[in-house]
DNA sequence: AGATATACTTACTTACTAGTAAGTAAGTGG
DNA sequence: CCACTTACTTACTAGTAAGTAAGTATATCT
């Protein structure tokens, strides 16, 4: 389908040029479509960029609501979240998340789509809050302070490593999110113990 | 001089807007001067931006060498920094870090530009490890792994937290700041010893 | 078979983009 | 005082942006 294709090619565009980075020409290129049947999809460029940001919460809520019910291990549901949210976006060939991109665009963008992307920000920061204390109560994890602050704080951490990367090179990112994880798992009582 | 406005106000919208969110007449109406006057100036775009992130890594290392001659405590100068690089951009009004904003546009961006944001990276990473790496011998600050990687998580921490803030709110910055700095100044070996 | 909806295309408009060419007023230097 | 520079302006061009109006082929419904 067209409409799914330009949806898709959208995203992409989005994500790895910003909002006003890209325009409906470089979409009816790539599909080989004329401009126009691209307004007739989407009447607006907001319109498009709605449709994308809505759909991508969308499809995080159901992939969090599907690894909640598999109850796997915190240490690896955080690996996991990890690559579905950032490491996709790494390999997909320079893309940056959707919130550091809202956040460049945030004073162009449409009303309605930062309503979206404030939600979705609160969205990742709630999932990972929620791995985060279950894992500590569990003796999976070990951090001080509480578990909202520090899922901020890793959110932050992981959209701001995948822009480090594409500026420094691919492995930022691998070791900026090795490092979270190490110093998560990492029990402070052991250094002293043996 | 106008020059200098016209780089002042080239700065600040790029930090806001983006690369492709300001245009010439942003700035020539702002000034109240014509569109060609600024081409006068800087004959093409990527001239201007070009001297706009030249002149951001200027003032960051000569910046850098002044605090490192003051010879400050350690966490004083991590606090120090982070004022001077992020929070200065949160308080200058919806604004976020050259770098968060170029990675976004890097496709778009003049290779030229890029190289000079590439070292600014470095810089930034560098300056955070100079820091981290003498305070640890201090006995100022704790932390796992070796001083570059925990630098590039702060620089990378930073530049999420300034973009979480614009999207959730100011205090999304400060509470990763706070959190940061404590958990670097934090003995693990207290918390067993009292 | 006729009406209607779907999914486009062609051809256009309006608005804005970066960038340029030519001219000018106000200084500066010899 | 004349040549030249600085710092612009006016008036423009070429290109691109989003968006629209009108037409068309194809499929579907009745």
């Amino acid at each position: 389908m067209v409409k799914e294709k330009i949806l898709e090619l959208g995203e992409g565009l989005f994500l790895a040029r910003g909002y006003t980075g890209f325009s409906y020409a470089d979409i009816a290129d790539r599909l080989n479509i004329r401009n126009a049947a691209i307004h007739y999809h989407f009447p607006s460029k907001r319109d498009l960029l709605n449709t994308i940001v809505k759909k991508q919460q969308h499809q995080f809520l159901k992939w969090t609501d599907q690894k909640r019910a598999e109850n796997n291990h915190f240490p690896d549901l955080l690996r996991q979240t990890i690559d579905y949210v950032y490491t996709v976006r790494l390999n997909a060939g320079h893309q940056v998340c959707a919130i550091g991109n809202s956040a460049v665009s945030a004073m162009i963008l449409p009303e309605e789509t930062l309503q979206v992307i404030r939600s979705m920000v609160h969205d990742i920061i709630n999932w990972f809050e929620e791995i985060l204390s279950k894992g500590k109560k569990s003796g999976s994890f070990y951090f001080l302070g509480h578990s909202k602050d520090k899922a901020s704080l890793i959110a932050a951490s992981l959209a701001g490593a995948l822009q480090i990367a594409r500026l420094a090179g691919e492995n930022h990112f691998h070791i900026i999110a090795e490092n979270i994880i190490t110093e998560l798992c990492h029990n402070p009582q052991q250094i002293h113990e043996g």
